[in-house]
RNA sequence: GGCCCCAUCGUCUAGCCUGGCCUAGGACGCCGCCCUCUCAAGGCGGAAACGCGGGUUCGAAUCCCGCUGGGGCCA
């Protein structure tokens, strides 16, 4: 989630600028990345609409680059070879830890002669005396005094470069000329400027932007339930939304809440995001969801729920008995339209649409226990007996039609309608909520009606 | 442990840089009312915040210092 806006600043910002954006997958680390993982990210990007500029590149496919940069450092003496394993170098910081000291690399290593017979990795010979300074977009200047900087590792003894290096080498090849991540990386900056400085290369721009915490303010993780962006997606949430939500955590222009794509490159300013870490905030991400639900093009939404069907439990075949065409390109709006317009004012994603729409199929239907004991009454059962004989013979049987239909019988007793449109809500439905009633009667058609009208005063009289 | 970042309603934030327009604005959520065949949507209204302590100043949410709290980095 956290990349994800990451990433949807970097695009703003490139697109705003009419600058270029790369794609560069940091995939050196084999625990950490997968080919899943990194399909998973592309897959990501490209659902909300994040479009990159050249082929992805891919740090794995670098290893020779980086190991040229490190064997030049270490020609030209700025860096040197190291014969500390990992294991003692852990017991040490252990032990400087315990003994109330800093738990840096005591440099031991830094005047060897000759070179070693066995592994070592590659340490950069970091100056320790003065300041460095970050210039920051978003911070202004942040200082480091250079003697808590201790020559940290770029290679290491399998010949992987560690993060710090590899994104230096990277972004001055690539010639990066803005570095916008996340603030958890602003401690290592002085790290990299200290590698910009040995290898020669101009720094870039840097902006630190705030972390998105959980809601008990700790690194959003696997604890937290669906935390990436294709999770989101799989839950029913559109890509606008997302993209939206995101793009306010941290950042905002005046009071305005609701921005489409070509508003957020035009306003999108990278100064005014905010420094604060966001929590996520799941309901405000659902109010925007149902929003862009309301909005969006209908068409394009009934394909998107049709697999929200199966996992509520609607056997495709019975979505095609029903619907034929379900969107495609029907003539003057399809049932899958219909639907969506009919539900989606009173779902917030996709998946809750097709939870509360699936009665409209033939399915076995869970009445709601409590709607049948307040609604079908034995009087309530009465009007169902008699409203089902004038179903029959109405026609047409579309939502007009039934409404006077309902409105007339209901006038003739003296009823409100309520009296009479909860129980057939109930009977048809299985609940006591649902869109306008005559609309779902439609929908659902006359014969689903009539059977399940049937049912209930079969089941009332037993 | 050292260093770094951060601090306005429960949450996202406006305001802060360029002190007075702030009896601190908006949004989500929450509560109430209206609309109504149910539920929503929509409309109207409400509760709700400048972490604390010092300074500077005629005046501080806004500038400075300290504290507290939260977050991060240290192959």
């Amino acid at each position: 989630m956290g990349g994800a806006r990451t990433a949807l600043y970097n695009w703003l910002f490139a697109r705003h600028h009419g600058g270029v954006f790369l794609l560069r997958i940091e995939d050196t680390d084999a625990d950490r990345s997968s080919e899943e993982s990194v399909e998973a990210i592309v897959e990501s990007l490209k659902w909300l609409g994040l479009d990159w500029d050249e082929a992805p590149y891919r740090q794995a496919d670098r290893l020779s680059i980086y190991r040229e940069y490190a064997e030049r450092l270490l020609k030209a003496g700025r860096a040197y070879r190291c014969i500390c394993t990992p294991e003692e170098l852990e017991e040490r910081r252990r032990a400087a830890l315990t003994a109330g000291r800093s738990p840096r690399y005591d440099g031991r290593c830094r005047d060897r002669r000759e070179e070693p017979g066995g592994r070592w990795s590659l340490r950069l010979r970091v100056r320790d005396a003065g300041t460095t300074v970050v210039e920051d977009l978003i911070h202004g200047e942040v200082r480091f005094d250079n003697a808590e900087l201790d020559d940290f590792i770029l290679m290491r003894s399998d010949g992987v470069p560690t993060y710090n290096f590899a994104v230096v080498v990277d972004d001055g090849l690539l010639q990066i000329t803005h570095v916008i991540r996340g603030d958890d990386h602003l401690s290592n900056t002085p790290k990299q400027t200290q590698v910009y400085y040995a290898l020669d290369l101009p720094l870039p721009r840097f902006a630190h932007i705030p972390m998105i915490l959980g809601p008990d303010r700790t690194r959003l993780s696997k604890r937290h339930g669906a935390t990436s962006v294709l999770a989101y997606r799989d839950l029913g949430y559109l890509p606008q939304a997302m993209v939206n939500y995101l793009v306010r955590l941290g950042w905002s222009h005046g009071d305005q809440e609701i921005f489409s794509r070509e508003e957020l490159i035009r306003y999108f300013d990278i100064g005014q995001v905010g420094h604060a870490a966001a929590i996520f905030d799941q309901a405000k991400l659902d109010w925007l969801n149902a929003h862009y639900l309301r909005e969006a093009d209908p068409k394009w939404l009934a394909d998107l729920l049709l697999p929200f069907y199966e996992q509520a439990g609607v056997p495709p075949g019975e979505i095609e008995a029903k619907a034929g065409a379900w969107s495609g390109s029907g003539k003057g709006g399809t049932f899958g339209e219909a639907v969506i317009r009919t539900f989606r004012e009173r779902a917030k994603t996709l998946r809750e649409l097709a939870e509360s729409s699936r009665f409209l199929f033939r399915v076995p239907i869970d009445y709601d226990p409590q709607a049948v004991e307040k609604h079908l009454r034995p009087q309530a059962l009465t009007y169902l007996r008699e409203l089902h004989g004038r179903l029959q013979a109405t026609s047409p049987f579309d939502a007009a039609t039934l409404e006077r239909l309902y409105r007339d019988f209901a006038a003739e007793r003296g009823l409100k309608l309520g009296d009479v449109a909860q129980p057939t809500r109930v009977a048809v439905t299985g609940g006591s909520v649902s869109p306008p009633l005559f609309l779902v009667m439609e929908l659902v058609g006359r014969d689903l009606c009539l059977e399940r009208l049937a049912a209930v005063l079969e089941r009332g009289a037993a």
